[in-house]
RNA sequence: GCCCUGGUGGCGGAAUCGGUAGACGCGUUGGACUUAAAAUCCAAUUGGGGCUAUACCUCAGUGCCAGUUCAAGUCUGGCCCAGGGCACCA
């Protein structure tokens, strides 16, 4: 064996003969279990980062530890590869998306490769190929048939630098994610997927999820916002010209309802017009120039100082007869509920504040035990700040006395029965907004025709194929608009003029059915064959960033039941697991450029080898932890892969790897030692995997085994014993180690004489009987604490402890002049003695 | 404000069921080998105090305060802090 490791020779070796053996191809025939292992498909944004390096890794060692352990395993890659940083770069550079995109996939090929990562290459799929669109435009075409895909005008997030529309999932704080530019509201007519058909099933199924985390769940169930409660619709008794309008409001506290002093609307409120006097129209007006003129984060800052001008009308409320005035103000917000609030300020933070402000009249009608106290005293309370918590109702007339939560459903049901309100389930949740004002994308599949409308295109001339005839040097408008042949076309039903859709769709459509197309990745006749989408999904196992945690995993989610109801997939949950690993930071901060605290894979690869950046970015913290590079720890991880290599590579010549099964029970105490060690390597490597994916404790155990085999060695005299001992820990350490260093296992096996290839080696067994020491450490304490350690046989009764406990010479100072209360034994373990 | 996650040495982090706190590594210090360096190997490394200075003893210690228990990093109650998410969502 060679005495010297050199990673970069090896692991080109290697990879080399993988690719031309062909062995990680998966196929669709075997009688194995399944097992789907999945990583988020990057964006081919030129080079692959730190971040990559992690998710990749943690996928393939999976991967690799599911195949050994005997599953029929897909472990595919793609390209999420439609998107604005081609676009953008094309205007710059005047090249073309596609080229731009095709450069940067064969460059992070060629990296994904020298990581030894063992995908099957024959299934890569790419969203900006025909070959792959054709199909999202497909898929497109059967939710707008199912009602699921509509367009329509409303009010739209609109980023002025990438100059198109952005979907609510992509405003981060009211600015653009991408490329953090202050978002505004346009009045646009838009494609939408009717995502909030969904929102219940949505919610209530991520139960069905336990493993996924709960961070990721939490803040689905957050973005989706559901909130029970009620509609009250109020008559205007006041609006101009006598005409007869009802002001609809939705409450999460109907119990509250006897307390409303006033009610305000949006200021983009569709009726505000017919509620507003006369007198009081130019204040209105001015108020709504205002509000409009203001950005979403103005508007949306909760420390703000709340404003408001009242429209000069009134309401009366059924259940008391009170009457109250209509104002607007722009803390109630148009798209949410119905855009209008009944205002109860003692119980309202937000109205207490806007009540102050504007001197209204503020009426308790929940009291807390305190409140009620003070009121049974006579006291006329006054409230110094808002009373958010529960009680009884009181100045509630019939409902006085009755506890708040029950109020609740009895005033609703009164409003009701007297045909003024219902119960209502409400949803933060918006539909989708899925066009885009850019080239870069998979068109809309849809044409105008001035007779008949909008036609969806005939599927068999799918795919509407981007146009290459394009100028990307235009400025705020999509390049494909300066198309001469793209937009003019002829109506599918009637044969007239019509124009094609320009808009393209928002990439995180692409992305929300890729990881099916894998299971039939070179399928041209359908988006995918039933059976072998049924055969491989749900992904067993996913990994990710949890940047995608509402994003991308929400609209898969939503695709995956969309297509389940269209009849075209037997699941409706995609991910069965999920792992969100955490950054790789850099000096406590998140790797970047404009920090310049990146790290390049490429310099890694060159200076250390794959196995060595392999194994660090696992060595440190848990997955899903983030995770802090440093220099030395990639140097320690080349140490110890080089500690590695040395055990083998100077005493190859006592390594047997055919004759490396020792014969228990008749073997020397130090052979017998080092075999049990072994076996509780396998063993608690094995759970660490399989629970949590614990990698940084596999390689520590890695370490740990790998340090008594040494001290093993040092003392070794090499009889024949010797030799099948030491055959038979190496070969352990090399299979437990193979799915993170791939090369250098595969390296070892073969210079050892292995046959064929370690990665198609089974995983190792352990002996549950073996993986445990033949004697034990007996720790005795008294009061608790520890005072003596005692080697004891394994098979002592508790009686044997407990008497060996007291034989001990500390143990009898310990509890000198003390007189014992009690002694508890724990078998295996610990003797306490209770002295006093 | 609401929700989620976390808080353990100089650092990253270990610790199935409540049962030896600090595995493994990084860093640091000392030593061996060497003309020297690199590489490698060995030893020490939570803090305070004591002693015959030892391979001994002792006290404290897992964000804070209580509690349960023979025994608490782990369980219960109440807080504090950090990171992330949501947020004038009625």
């Amino acid at each position: 064996m060679k005495q010297a490791y050199f990673p970069q020779e090896i692991e080109k070796k290697w990879q080399k003969h993988w690719e031309e053996t062909g062995a990680f191809t998966t196929s669709d025939e075997s009688e194995k279990p399944k097992y789907f292992a999945l990583s988020m498909f990057p964006y081919p944004s030129g080079k692959l980062h730190m971040g990559h390096v992690r998710n990749y890794t943690i996928t393939d060692v999976i991967a690799r530890f599911k195949k050994a352990q005997g599953y029929n395993v897909l472990h595919p890659i793609g390209w999420d590869s439609f998107g604005l940083p081609a676009e953008n770069a094309a205007m710059q550079h005047g090249a073309n998306p596609a080229k731009w995109t095709d450069e940067n996939i064969a460059y992070m090929t060629k990296q994904l490769k020298m990581l030894g990562l063992s995908y099957d290459w024959n299934r890569e799929v790419t969203t900006c190929k025909e070959e792959y669109y054709k199909w999202t435009q497909w898929l497109f075409l059967q939710l707008y048939k199912k009602g699921l895909a509509y367009k329509k005008e409303a009010a739209v997030n609109w980023c002025d630098k990438c100059a198109t529309v952005l979907a609510n999932e992509q405003v981060i704080d009211g600015k653009c994610w991408r490329c953090d530019s202050i978002v505004e509201k346009k009045y646009l007519s838009q494609w939408f997927l009717k995502i909030t058909d969904y929102a219940e099933v949505l919610l209530e199924d991520l139960d069905k999820l336990p493993g996924w985390g709960d961070n990721v769940k939490t803040m689905q169930a957050n973005w989706i916002g559901k909130s029970e409660g009620a509609i009250f619709r109020f008559e205007v008794i006041d609006a101009p010209n006598g005409e007869k309008i009802e002001v609809p409001v939705y409450t999460t506290r109907p119990d509250t309802v006897h307390g409303i002093t006033y009610l305000v609307v949006a200021p983009e409120y569709k009726d505000i017009e017919k509620l507003t006097t006369a007198e009081n129209k130019d204040a209105v007006e001015a108020y709504r120039a205002n509000a409009r003129k203001m950005t979403e984060i103005e508007r949306l800052s909760t420390d703000r100082v709340k404003t408001g001008v009242p429209l000069g009308t009134h309401c009366r409320n059924p259940f008391n007869g009170e009457i109250f005035p209509l104002w607007t103000a722009d803390y109630a917000l148009a798209e949410y509920g119905t855009g209008a609030v009944m205002a109860v300020p003692t119980h309202d933070s937000r109205d207490f504040d806007f009540a102050k402000k504007y001197n209204m009249p503020m009426k308790i009608v929940i009291a807390t035990d305190e409140i009620l106290e003070r009121m049974n005293k006579g006291e006329n309370v006054v409230l110094e700040k808002v009373s958010e918590e529960g009680g009884v109702l009181v100045n509630s007339g019939e409902f006085n006395g009755m506890d708040n939560e029950k109020a609740k459903k009895a005033i609703t049901q009164k409003a009701v029965d007297e045909g003024f309100g219902e119960f209502k389930t409400q949803y933060r949740l918006r539909d989708w907004l899925v066009s885009r004002q850019r080239y870069w994308g998979a068109p809309i599949p849809v044409v105008y025709c001035e007779k008949c409308g909008i036609q969806p295109v005939p599927e068999d001339q799918l795919p509407v194929k981007l146009p290459t005839d394009v100028d990307f040097s235009v400025v705020g408008k999509s390049p494909i608009l300066t198309s001469p042949t793209f937009q003019d076309t002829v109506c599918p039903v009637c044969g007239g003029p019509a124009k094609r859709e320009t808009d393209t769709m928002d990439t995180f459509v692409c992305s929300s059915w890729y990881y099916l197309r894998y299971s039939d990745a070179r399928n041209s006749e359908k988006c995918f064959d039933r059976d072998k989408v049924n055969k491989w999904l749900p992904v067993d196992q996913y990994v990710g960033g949890i940047e995608h945690a509402i994003l991308h995993l929400l609209y898969s989610r939503f695709f995956t039941k969309a297509l389940r109801d269209l009849g075209l997939l037997d699941f409706d949950e995609p991910f069965k697991n999920l792992l969100t690993q955490g950054m790789v930071l850099k000096d406590g901060s998140k790797m970047s450029k404009s920090k310049g605290n990146t790290v390049d894979p490429d310099e890694i690869f060159q200076n250390y080898g794959a196995d060595t950046a392999r194994l660090f970015i696992l060595s440190d913290s848990p997955p899903a932890r983030d995770f802090d590079w440093s220099d030395a720890g990639v140097e320690g991880c080349y140490k110890f892969l080089n500690r590695v290599w040395r055990l083998m590579s100077t005493n190859a010549d006592k390594i047997d790897i055919h004759n490396s099964t020792p014969q228990v029970g008749s073997l020397t105490k130090a052979n017998d030692d080092l075999v049990r060690v072994v076996h509780m390597a396998i063993k608690s490597i094995t759970n660490d995997i399989s629970n949590d994916f614990q990698f940084n404790t596999v390689i520590s155990k890695y370490r740990e085994l790998t340090n008594s085999i040494y001290d093993w060695a040092a003392k070794a005299q090499w009889n024949e014993e010797d030799k099948v001992v030491f055959s038979f820990a190496i070969k352990s350490l090399l299979k437990l180690m193979s799915p993170v260093a791939v090369h250098l296992t595969e390296e070892a096996w073969s210079q050892l004489g292995g046959e064929g290839s370690i990665h198609e080696q089974s995983w190792c067994e352990w002996d549950e009987n073996l993986a445990k020491m033949s004697s034990i450490t007996l720790v005795v304490q008294v009061n608790g604490k520890v005072k003596d350690k005692i080697e004891a046989d394994e098979s002592s009764s508790e009686e044997e402890l407990k008497e060996l406990a007291l034989s001990s010479e500390k143990i009898k100072t310990a509890i000198d002049g003390k007189t014992i209360v009690k002694t508890i034994v724990v078998p295996k373990k610990l003797v306490n003695i209770v002295a006093k």
